[in-house]
DNA sequence: GACAACTTCTCTACGACGTAGACTTTACGG
DNA sequence: CCGTAAAGTCTACGTCGTAGAGAAGTTGTC
């Protein structure tokens, strides 16, 4: 006994050894489709047709299997789009970012509590790409390398929360053409939420995009603004 | 046998029931001192010397406990600075928040993310209060109930961006007292990454309200811009 | 072909987890 | 003293991550 459950599987797929890549692009599909929770080895293993051990071989544990999955969404960014100035290459890597986690949804709480307790410089490197090319930006833009710094930490900082805001403003029942019960806003107490009732039609359809570039324009002016000041 | 391990147990100390602001407390100091993981049903019976499924009566379940615990977290909040003008204001609430993700790292991960995918109006309205109360105080200010939504976003998006980054820079060892080794650059491959390395010694001191500050100046500059503009 | 070394994968098992369901203990009002 | 409701406990199930030993398949050497 304890034959395979499926003959298939002991000749053919075996042949192929798993990678790493494919394990980790599984592994992303699965997140992607099930959420986080949704990926455990077992649940690999079993879409990899082998056993939940064998996947040790390519991620020491659970905890790296995740950090794997982020960095191979970090890897789906465009590197470099050659645009004219630094203020719209930053403006078109905001929302290159933005539409990697609206493509990737559930990883985005990885990408932003996984390396939490993780030290800058142990970070995977795919983490650490974009802050080196961003403070180059920078720098060649005029800033110093303290300055550039301080900047790249602003419009990170801006994304990242404008990205997190964006995938919290999900709806209850998009079939409800109330605005109000659409956002399940009626729950509400009116009177100790009288401005967050009203809103609700706008609340009801946000456009992501043009929110995330209103605020780039405040932050980049402000940007811009501290460059020239120091021109003089 | 299966006597409670403790006399002391089926006495004095049950004689006071659990009540719900007691579990989400004391749950509270174990994520604060273990982090997430460490919250357990079972640790936390353990704390309050009572069986965890006794738990099941104050959180339906553990998703529950920690949406609990960041409600709580959310209390500490001082609700209302008397300041001069919003913008004042603004920046006070900034820096009491970043002063509360401080005390609390561990919760930051929570307060983040569990509302991902809750939608706005079904969130516990303890989440919700601060954004009622920085709308109102938007729209007193002379922004349109629906700028003052923008305003909002780009405020708080900026807001929790910049608490995740602090939250990151965190140090491999505080011993060390070369900057690059502190915080574990000197893995990194130079020449991908120079600019990052060069700035070692500026990311080893970090100061993280300084920074805030700086990031509002310019959020709040181009805010007041937009206000301006509109009163012409 | 024989055999060994190495890679890849599987099996079995353990302890920890969340929690369902039934039960026991405690407090109290009549 | 009894009934009732609230608070807490016990037992048990299924699932999880993963340690450790070993099986199967691949490759190199003579």
């Amino acid at each position: 006994m304890a034959t395979s459950p499926d003959p298939f599987n002991s000749r053919s797929s075996r042949k192929v050894p798993l990678n790493k890549d494919a394990v980790l692009s599984t592994a992303l599909e699965i997140v992607d489709a099930e959420g986080l929770d949704g990926l455990t080895m077992r649940r690999l293993g079993q879409e990899l047709r082998r056993d939940p051990m064998s996947l040790y071989r390519y991620a020491a544990n659970r905890a790296a299997l995740l950090d794997g999955v982020t960095e191979v969404v970090l890897d789906e960014l465009t590197m470099f789009a050659e645009e004219p100035d630094w203020q719209a290459q930053l403006r078109g890597m905001a929302h290159d970012l933005r539409l990697l986690a609206l493509r990737h949804p559930n990883v985005v709480a990885l990408l932003v509590t996984r390396p939490l307790s993780t030290p800058l410089g142990l970070r995977p490197l795919g983490t650490l790409r974009p802050l080196e090319q961003i403070l180059g930006l920078l720098i060649g833009a005029g800033f110093s390398p303290t300055e550039a710094l301080h900047a790249y930490r602003a419009y990170y900082g801006f994304l990242y929360g404008h990205i997190l805001n964006e995938l919290r403003e999900c709806i209850v029942d998009p079939e409800e053409n109330e605005a109000l019960l659409r956002l399940g806003l009626h729950r509400l107490p009116a009177k100790d939420f009288p401005h967050l009732r009203a809103l609700g039609p706008v609340l009801a359809n946000y456009e992501g995009d043009v929110e995330l570039d209103q605020g780039l324009t405040i932050l980049l002016s402000g940007l811009a603004a501290q460059l020239q000041r120091k021109d003089r």
